[in-house]
DNA sequence: GGCGATATCTTTCAGGGTTACCATTTGATT
DNA sequence: AATCAAATGGTAACCCTGAAAGATATCGCC
């Protein structure tokens, strides 16, 4: 193992002007030094220590990435996206990206503290203990997909309640006036109740309310969704809040006999990448999860770069997406 | 920041004594002492200090996982969920992971050095200069995927041959005589190129042998495909060596207004969670992704544990899951 | 009961590779 | 000769661990 030391004594000078060269403070030492220094590193295959350095300088240059969950968290394709491309831009900007599952909080702390973590992104549903998280840890945060009153939080979010107005309004529009709500993708997180409720608002302020029975669990027994479709006034389509939950909907729907959108509607949320080859393609409320992590991404660094820049709440819009899992209950008659 | 020694000092013992009860070697401390010092920890929040353990023991906890390619992997559902899992019980066994992507080995082989990485998986295709990445770091490596020559590598991979083996017979035992290749998911790796070998060997065993002009890039053009099956020996059956690939054909497919499996028929690869939902659900060959990950870390940890342990090569199985893509051309006619 | 021997704790010392801070040297400029 | 800037060096952290020596308690034995 190659040291600063080593490569030092080669060229018959100091560690520190070593450490000049190797930390590109290239004004402070003399063109013939860097040269000499620069090709002894080369030569010898010198590779900083970062353990040194950060033990040293208390920068560690990780960024760590909280996953909300544990393993099948990576299995829902808008994590994997978006973890996939923090971690993508995090390295691209010289850091390190750690990855971490969590559920409790203080493990979260531990294991920020331990290696002098520079930053993190949250993902999930951190609404709870959010403030104590980041009193917790001085530095800086960023929470994806969080809802929260706290305020003096960085967070990156789309705006969900709109996207379940999106959907209420589109079933309308296409002449479905039942309508059922089905699920969130694991928990009842703050983003699936704001769509929740920006579908339940948009319903009932277009005079056809959510009734109770039409709010379902994640998935629901075979039995409760017939009898919804089935009964004298039957459930025409579906709002899943998120496409992996449409995607099983439409299963269980052609399970029970009922084609979809022939028979009953659905929309999705997210529009992965999926959405489109499914069959019927998803209608779905499409968001920009690329842009999330880089405006996450890019606010952290912002925050690491200047400790006091402001926490900022950033929500990102969404748009409805056409395809053809919905139909037209008018041209239908 | 609390230190050992400020716990020391509390404690009224040495440095040492305090380094003991942290790291568990109660042995060769007093009881009273132990009590002691773990209520004082507790009660200042004490966090060891990773970067100082690490330069000082030449340990890190850390390893790598990396990851080939850009950001774009990890919307692949596979390496999701692979990547997923893996650093699920890297944490699970008290490790950090950090997540790479890298094309270049050197860029690799700086960053495991700089930490002191204490071993990584490499998923994807370093065929190549698999060896030169060995020899440079002298650290268990474990790669998954890959196909090379040599020795001495610990590999975990599927029977990618017998896959397109299995997905040959099973196209030619339903009927279909002219088949054809469709693409690999990015370039043509050795798992890709496997699963034709397997594909083609047993069309020819079969009496059936794959044409030149029926293996076909990962996005063929739209005319290619017409011709193809429309031809006065049209095609009536693909491979697409991945389920995402297949999905995207069915999509294609679709717009040139062949319907599968009716018109023709598509089997896939992998057994993406989405293959049971689409439309028609797909056919597909199987491998079983999470064990391929508790592989793969229980061989990098054996490895860590014994770095005298040798090097393996394990090959897990693949089956067929047969579902409703391909269509059977006996019933048919 | 006092001796050394043994076993059980505990401390001291010496790094590990780097950076921050301050001090020094050098050579050139007034 | 005095001044100054540029280049370089020395030293003390940073926090932890390993080895080995030091201190204390435990015990059998003459």
């Amino acid at each position: 193992m190659v040291t600063l030391k080593d490569i030092a004594a080669e060229a018959g000078v100091s560690v520190m002007t070593v450490s000049r060269v190797v930390n590109g403070q290239f004004s402070k030492v003399s063109e013939s030094n860097i040269k000499k220094i620069q090709s002894i590193i080369e030569k010898r295959g010198y590779v900083p220590s970062l353990s040194a350095r950060s033990l040293s300088s208390h920068a560690s240059r990780i960024i760590a990435v909280i996953l909300q969950g544990d393993a099948s968290a990576m299995e829902y394709p808008y994590n994997a996206v978006l973890v996939g491309q923090i971690c993508y831009m995090i390295q691209d900007n010289n850091y390190s990206p750690m990855l971490y599952y969590a559920n409790d909080y203080k493990d979260i702390t531990r294991r920020l503290r331990s290696w002098y973590v520079e930053g993190a992104v949250f993902l999930g549903m951190f609404d709870s203990n959010l403030r104590q998280i980041q009193a917790d840890n001085q530095i800086p945060l960023v929470f994806i997909d969080s809802y929260s009153s706290v305020r003096q939080i960085t967070n990156v979010g789309i705006d969900d309640y709109k996207g379940g107005e999106l959907a209420a309004r589109y079933l309308i529009e296409k002449g479905h006036h039942r309508v059922a709500f089905v699920g969130g993708y694991s928990q009842v997180s703050g983003v699936v109740r704001q769509r929740l409720n920006g579908f339940r608002h948009a319903l009932e302020q277009e005079g056809f309310p959510l009734t109770e029975e039409c709010i379902l669990s994640d998935v629901p027994e075979a039995e409760v969704l017939k009898k919804l479709c089935h009964g004298s006034e039957p459930v025409t389509a579906f709002f899943a809040p998120a496409d992996v939950n449409a995607l099983q909907l439409i299963g269980q729907l052609d399970g029970l006999g009922l084609r979809v959108p022939e028979d009953c509607s659905v929309i999705g949320f997210d529009d992965l990448f999926f959405a489109q080859y499914t069959s019927p393609s998803l209608t779905t409320i499409r968001q920009d999860i690329h842009r999330k992590a880089q405006i996450a991404v890019d606010l952290l660094f912002r925050h690491i770069g200047d400790p006091g820049a402001p926490a900022e709440n950033i929500t990102l819009d969404v748009q409805l997406v056409e395809r053809s899992s919905v139909c037209d209950l008018h041209e239908k008659r």
